[in-house]
DNA sequence: CTGCTTATTGCGAATCTTATTTAATAAGCA
DNA sequence: TGCTTATTAAATAAGATTCGCAATAAGCAG
């Protein structure tokens, strides 16, 4: 999980006969200055580039953000149901996790280093390469508890 | 994430205003009788049971994986893209994780104490009701490590 | 710097999973 | 045993993601 700049991906994308575009360098730099503890969801991106101007279709949303996933760049979330959310992989001590409420979708992050380092050990006994690790916790949060029963 | 019978769904359900019905009944003995390591779509489970002789409509299996996912009895797990998997959620010792291969979606379960520890830790500081804990390694598989670079 | 190859984009249409609507059924309970 | 209403099956709708294709432009060789 290292850290990208816009030279090391076009670096690790050229390697693998791929090509750096300035789409993909403008949702590589949104991800890389969002702000800690947010999550952008496909819709949510393309709404936040509409929003600065900068004409990104949906598709080439859809089809960076799988592919920055599959590349270790973006770590792909669900934190509600029916769509993904996103944001970037950052390795120790930024490396964190969720707790989410199944009933609100409230989402708490959480720290543990054991987590990362389980994740690397049992990649590397299993001969995988590791791109992501993420614990989640689903959990119902005290104000739906307090909510009479709807599922 | 207690262990189910029929009886103790159905004082669950029942607590709750709700109902034991034959195909929840079903569903739940489908869940507790699969071998260890096998995971459920609700596609699966509907041709699964459609060879058993079940007829339980498909929108009754996406509403009661779902029902059973939030009372915490099954597990929901994101192991492909495009739809869920379901498994049974058992408290230790048969609380397990999953390692991915994001190209071919081999998966290897994998077990880890301290995960389950620190999920019940930390809900109980938040205040949640924990319901399921899971811990997801997405990687790169030894096979597909070696062929040629699609994504 | 220039031209060629082909990966990538944007657009619209298609796909596929999951949710919803509705009338009929049946679980729970008095 | 009868009543209330949660649940079902079936058809339909919704919504997220993917695909096909023509136009564009990144990377590269000359
Ligand atoms: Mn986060
Ligand atoms: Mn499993
Ligand atoms: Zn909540
Ligand atoms: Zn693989």
């Amino acid at each position: 999980m290292p850290l990208y700049t816009a030279g090391s991906l076009k670096s690790e994308l050229n390697d693998r006969g791929w090509r750096l575009t300035p789409q993909r360098e403008v949702i590589l730099h949104v991800f890389q200055n969002l702000a800690r503890g947010k999550h952008l969801s496909a819709e949510d991106l393309y709404n936040l580039l509409q929003n600065e101007g900068e004409q990104i279709s949906l598709s080439t949303i859809y089809r960076t953000l799988k592919l920055m996933a599959r590349m270790g760049i973006l770590r792909e979330l669900e934190l509600a149901e029916g769509h993904k959310h996103y944001e970037i992989n950052q390795p120790y001590p930024y490396h964190h996790h969720h707790l989410i409420c199944v009933r609100c979708n409230k989402t708490i992050e959480f720290k543990n280093d054991s987590i990362l380092k389980t994740g690397t050990k049992t990649a590397k006994k299993e001969g995988y390469h590791l791109l992501d690790c993420q614990m989640t916790i689903h959990a119902v949060c005290p104000t739906c508890q307090r909510a009479l029963l709807p599922i």
